[in-house]
RNA sequence: GGGCGCGUAGCUCAGUGGUAGAGCACACCCUUCACACGGGUGGGGUCGCAAGUUCAAUCCUUGCCGCGCCCA
């Protein structure tokens, strides 16, 4: 046992711990034949740092890790990297532009060989952040979604997807980032409303007997119009389908068509088809026969308007629409219509004319760079998500992954049912290379090599590999197998001897055993992983995705469970973001209240379902908690009581012994339970009011008698006394006595190491820090508390017996000091104390806890009949104790305590006895509720006339 | 418009068909030999509103009000 400082101090402990851990590979120890478990990371952006968003879910994964291993399971934590394409490309252009220079200076190679500089500079930074919250991960085989292995993992998916017809090639519009120039997923479009305007165009006839009205929130596009729709049954316009319309600027012309998309109560029922630039029209415009390739496309990749379709000469190369620049397309467009007189001006309320009328507008935006989002047609690669979405729905509606809570299913249903064809291809530098080839005919080549490409092709093709790169979440979406070795079983880092021994001896492996039990697992055991957490923020981006691929490659759901969590928000309530500024930073909160602290936070705060408002007044709770676990570690070091040597709870005699192992037992269970079913804030709370409410704040209390008697008979007779031979009986009474005190002390030191032991190993997957340390500083260990083991629920440890004597005890020193405090009566004053009318078992509890007594409750047990005369009288259970204050008690004040006492206990009783005079309720309710109600009516009915009858005795 | 969730003590949040809980804050007392980042005691809630189901509703159902998120 090493003597544990006076003071706590976290960021010390912390410091020495984690790299103990790391260095000795306890994250990953050796534990053949034993059950797998697998867990693995969101990988984080490999360039970004630690937010506390990263606090909350690498928290609670940790918890799930540390109690796995603590329970004897192989138990991984998956860690790794994100290249995180568009992200991380932004952030190296912004650094090049900083110095003056941009992307396209350089060559590929060279910009990507920037990229990796970079990577390899501040790579670390997420890594490093995350140890020092804790986190157990397995850093000896971190992955990078762009590491050699999990690259080889990409090419083979594309490949594949391709050869089976479920990723193709297509010219349709897409979400087009003007700010970014590439195409990105509908997912990473963010809507939002913006205040726009609503025009009204005149379109001429080209028969010249009149216009069509047509509307538009984007009159630019008005250029590249092909078609005007009406639905086919607006009485209004029937004449008209056919008809052509002379486009005004550009005059060229289009028909007049029928599409049900025309909304007769929309506008003037009449719509302006531009199919290449808005994805309604695309449709629309197909379904009149226009093939994408000959839909005319107005903008360049910058949405500078281009030329086609005869557009005027002073338009082209405006941006379409950009209110900061001197000109753009909108304002001259707009301004040309209403000189054409094409213009139907907006009349407002006050009879004011304006060229619009003004409105809200639903405007998509990307999501990293903030521009507006164009539809843009152009060449992409599409992933077919509505076929792999089929089995990722029946995987979920059959229960092989269970999503917790409950309440995302119906979102994930939704999504998945509507899902859209994906598009995967970015026209970025930093990724991975789409693995295909086009010959000079433009015939494509997909391949996992070029040689294999060019073999495909033949020997004279040349051949030119498709310059874009994959979605970062193509590759993330297989972050579940792919980081166990996929596709080469031979590199799988994890197998376990054991498991590795199973499957090489069976050649069909997995898939035998998955059709005979439905159970078998992958990848040495591993996949599916046990769980995923993840927030519920990138439920379609990635938990989805994981689901379609992994099901699709290997035929199996990634993870038995998928948990959700929410958002960690500002102490307002506020989303964090860095716009704002209202972030806080998790580093800072762990230097100012220790690691063990912010985790201890999160778990209590996340309850399912809800987001978790920031409040560092609870993490500042948490430290203190933390604090007083390592001064009532300090108690028990002083008074001799130390590591455990068994992990069997210790024989004991003492009621307040077995009644604390007991306790212990219904903990773990608890917290066993809470745990299973991820209930992170009860767990946490569990463990909480054991360690606070129970064993410090009674137990300890409660043993402080008998440590102490082993002081005084030590101090009073040494130790060579005992072991001299008394001669005279008296001498052999007084020595019994002592053996039978020491016999006690040490009972009480064994149990309450015990405890205390079992403490460390049940709070350690919350706080391992301070229950590391604490464990290595209370004695002799054979391994440390990280690889420990859990603690086991037996029941055969419970003793009722116990529990009701200590129950009783606590409430009768509640009851008292509760009186002594609302009479005033001063806290050091002792009195002496009456037991009347108590049961033989009452008497017994008396003398056996009077040294408990007289301390907590600062009372002296009196023999005989209470003095008459005024006094405090206290009701528990049958019992009546009498604390005699002779003159100095204010009877008033007694008369008054006692009156409220009775009021309450009538209450109750009167309650209860209108609940069971109701014949309904006797007939109808559940027994044990009628057998409830009548026992503690009888109970609140004795209590009422104990208190009434401690009041008369007043006078 | 569709979907989901929330509304419980001053604040942040648990919770249960049968007399409502935690942490913080608050009040009073205590330098009791682990801990003032502590100990003891206490005050504080018509469980958003209304109706229904039930012997019994904070909990189940419906409607309404307020707030938030996602999708269109």
């Amino acid at each position: 046992m090493t003597d544990l400082p006076k003071t706590f101090d976290p960021a010390e402990i912390e410091a020495r711990w984690y790299p103990y851990w790391e260095e000795k590979g306890l994250f990953a120890p050796e534990r053949p034949g034993a059950e797998p478990w697998t867990l693995v990371n969101p990988p984080p952006n490999v360039t970004g740092s630690l937010h506390i968003g990263h606090a909350l879910d690498n928290t609670l994964q940790d918890i799930l890790v540390r109690h796995a291993r603590l329970k004897g399971k192989d138990a991984r934590w998956v860690v790794g990297t994100d290249h995180a394409g568009i992200a991380t490309q932004m952030v190296v252009e912004r650094q090049l532009n900083a110095k003056g220079q941009k992307r396209t200076d350089f060559s590929r190679d060279e910009f990507i060989g920037k990229v990796w500089e970079w990577k390899e500079e501040s790579g670390g930074e997420i890594t490093r952040q995350l140890r020092r919250l804790g986190c157990s991960m397995d850093w000896a085989n971190e992955r990078f979604t762009m590491d050699e292995g999990f690259s080889k993992a990409v090419l083979k998916v594309f490949v594949e997807l391709y050869r089976q017809n479920l990723l193709y090639r297509d010219k349709r519009l897409v979400n087009w980032d003007p700010g970014l120039g590439t195409a990105i997923s509908d997912l990473e479009v963010e809507t939002r409303e913006v205040a726009g305007k609503f025009y009204r165009l005149r379109y001429p006839l080209e028969d010249g007997s009149g216009f069509i009205e047509v509307a538009t929130t984007r009159p630019e596009t008005m250029l590249a119009d092909m078609a005007v729709a009406v639905h086919p049954d607006d009485e209004r316009y029937k004449a008209l389908i056919g008809k052509q319309v002379r486009l005004p600027i550009t005059g060229r012309l289009i028909p007049i068509v029928a599409d049900e998309h025309a909304d007769p109560e929309l506008g003037s029922g009449a719509v302006k088809i531009t199919p290449g630039h808005d994805f309604n029209d695309f449709e629309v415009g197909k379904r009149a026969g226009i093939k994408p390739a000959d839909m005319l496309n107005m903008l360049d990749a910058k949405a500078r308007v281009i030329q086609c379709g005869n557009i005027p000469d002073d338009l082209i190369g405006l941006p379409a629409n950009d209110p900061k620049a001197d000109q753009d397309a909108r304002r001259l467009v707009v301004a040309r219509l209403k000189e054409g007189g094409f213009l139907v001006p907006h009349v407002d309320k006050d009879g004011v004319e304006h060229d619009a009328e003004p409105r809200t507008i639903q405007t998509p935006f990307g999501d990293r760079s903030g521009v507006v989002i164009e539809p843009w047609l152009t060449d992409q690669w599409y992933v077919d998500a509505a076929t792999l979405a089929k089995p990722a729905i029946e995987a979920v509606t059959s229960g092989k992954t269970k999503i917790v809570p409950k309440s995302w299913e119906k979102t994930y249903f939704h999504w998945m049912e509507n899902i859209q064809p994906w598009c995967v291809s970015r026209q970025l530098w930093w990724g991975h290379q789409i693995p295909a080839w086009y010959d000079d005919q433009g015939k494509v080549y997909v391949a996992e090599t070029e040689a294999e490409a060019q073999a495909e092709a033949g020997e004279g093709a040349t051949l030119r590999r498709d310059p874009d790169v994959l979605d970062t979440w193509f590759s993330s979406a297989l972050w579940p197998f792919a980081t166990l070795g996929w596709p080469d079983p031979q590199s799988t880092p994890f197998a376990s001897s054991e498991v590795e021994k199973r499957l090489a001896g069976d050649e069909q492996g997995f898939s035998t055993s998955l059709e005979t039990n439905g159970g078998g697992r992958q990848l040495g055991g591993r996949y599916p992983n046990d769980v995923l957490i993840s927030g519920f923020d990138i439920l379609f981006f990635w938990d989805a995705r994981m689901m379609m691929q992994g099901l699709h490659f290997m035929k199996e759901v990634p993870f038995k469970t998928l948990y959700l969590h929410g958002l960690v928000r500002a102490a307002d309530g506020a989303k964090m973001s860095k716009s704002k500024g209202n972030t806080v930073d998790p580093l800072g909160l762990i230097d100012k209240y220790g690691a063990d602290a912010l985790r201890f936070f999160m778990a209590a705060m996340e309850s399912q379902g809800r987001d978790i408002k920031m409040d560092e007044k609870r993490i500042e709770g948490y430290r203190n908690f933390a604090t007083k676990l390592w001064n009532a570690a300090r108690f028990c070091q002083s008074n001799g009581i130390g590591a455990s040597a068994h992990l069997e709870p210790p024989a004991a005699t003492l009621a307040v012994n077995r009644w604390i192992v007991a306790e212990v037992v219904a903990t773990v269970q608890a917290l066993d339970i809470a745990l299973a079913e991820l209930r992170f804030d009860e767990a946490a709370n569990t463990i909480y009011q054991f360690v606070w409410s129970r064993f410090c704040d009674w137990y300890l209390e409660l043993i402080k008698p008998v440590l102490s008697t082993e002081k005084d008979t030590v101090r009073a007779e040494p130790v060579e006394a005992l072991s001299s031979s008394p001669s005279d009986g008296e001498g052999k009474a007084a020595l019994r006595q002592a053996q039978g005190e020491r016999s006690e002390v040490d009972e009480t030191r064994a149990v309450a190491g015990w405890v205390l032991d079992q403490i460390l190993v049940m709070l350690h997957p919350f706080m391992p820090f301070i229950t590391e340390e604490l464990w290595s500083k209370m004695g002799q260990r054979d391994h440390e508390l990280i690889v420990a083991k859990w603690p086991m629920a037996d029941a055969r440890a419970i003793d009722p017996d116990a529990a009701q004597e200590i129950d009783w005890l606590i409430r009768l020193v509640s009851e008292i000091r509760a009186a002594r405090t609302e009479l005033n009566v001063p806290p050091g004053a002792r009195l002496p104390v009456y037991a009347r009318d108590p049961s033989a078992q009452t008497a017994a509890r008396l003398s056996q806890q009077g040294a408990v007594l007289a301390r907590l409750a600062r009372v002296d047990q009196a023999g005989g009949d209470a003095p008459s005369g005024g006094a405090l009288q206290i009701v528990v259970d049958e019992a009546t104790f009498v604390l005699p204050l002779g003159d100095v008690v204010d009877l008033e004040a007694e008369r008054a305590r006692l009156a409220k006492a009775i009021a309450a206990a009538e209450k109750e009783r009167d309650s209860l006895a209108g609940r069971l005079n109701n014949p309904s309720f006797v007939e109808k309710a559940k027994p044990e509720a009628v057998e409830k109600a009548r026992a503690d009516h009888a109970e609140k009915a004795a209590e009422a006339e104990r208190l009434g009858a401690a009041l008369a005795r007043l006078g």
